[in-house]
DNA sequence: TATACTGTGTATATGAATATATACAGTATA
DNA sequence: TATACTGTATATATTCATATACACAGTATA
């Protein structure tokens, strides 16, 4: 049982936290569905090289949220949430950062054009030639710092 | 001497970043030409009731960022920097909070024109009624004063 | 020089964030 | 029941962020 997230060790953001916005998109994207059951909380620490205790942290945070269920003994799955609910969440992790790109820009003055510009060519970057034969470039993405 | 510094106590932000975040702004977007004589670290530290030594950090970093320059027992001023060099530093503090938001978005796999999307609507909810009744730069309501 | 401003350096308190080991408890099943 | 998995709880180490007091040093000027 093996799902994808990949660790920055350089950057300052703490792996519980970087282990669990990549949870949450994977959960509220749908890659993965209700009721799948999650490696146990010693397997994905092994894989992430991370203590236990960091990934049940995880595994509690998203229980909160209401993403995850677990049951003692017997392991912990995604839980079943309504589509509305779900969509939601998805929804507002991105507005939050989208937010603080906007007040950032604003303080600035930039202009409403200027920033959806800007937003424009930060996602050429980032999602380089989504249709073209790109294989290859590991375009340089990655180590940012914490949020403010 | 006065510089309109507002700061949100209940905020988990600490308070020598809100204060940078602001000042940097005002220099970047020109608000604060060069040359223009800061208040004091004790002045501003009083306005804003925190302590000297958080204000003197804010200087400091600011200094250390080139936007400020200090001479002891004379003041901080705001630097010199060449157009080009500070147009780079105005667009990049936006640029990482919109990578930070595109990526979020892109994690959850939305697609570019509904992130676009989302910013316009942010943007019109925070500067609400732009061409409307409004005239005026409606920027930061408060007052800006701006003696010598 | 005396005074009253500037910024600077050192040393420190405090609390939160991060991460951990280790022992404990529930569940499934041969 | 014995075993081998699950998650849980407690207690703790460590580091970093935040904020501070207070003595020190440079500058301007009456």
């Amino acid at each position: 049982m093996w799902i994808p997230i990949q660790l920055n060790e350089q950057s300052a953001e703490p792996l519980y936290h970087q282990i669990e916005v990549q949870l949450r998109a994977l959960i509220v994207s749908g890659q993965l569905p209700e009721g799948t059951l999650l490696p146990s909380i010693r397997e994905l620490a092994q894989q992430t090289k991370c203590s236990v205790i960091t990934i049940r942290r995880v595994y509690q945070d998203l229980e909160n949220e209401g993403l995850l269920r677990t049951r003692q003994g017997t392991g912990t799955f995604v839980a079943q949430v309504d589509g509305q609910q779900r969509d939601n969440q998805r929804r507002s992790a991105v507005m939050t950062a989208i937010e603080t790109a906007a007040e950032a820009g604003l303080r600035v003055h930039y202009t409403d054009d200027e920033l959806i510009g800007m937003l424009r060519e930060a996602l050429l970057r980032m999602r380089p030639a989504a249709g073209e034969a790109e294989h290859g470039s590991g375009q340089g993405e990655g180590g940012r710092q914490h949020d403010g």
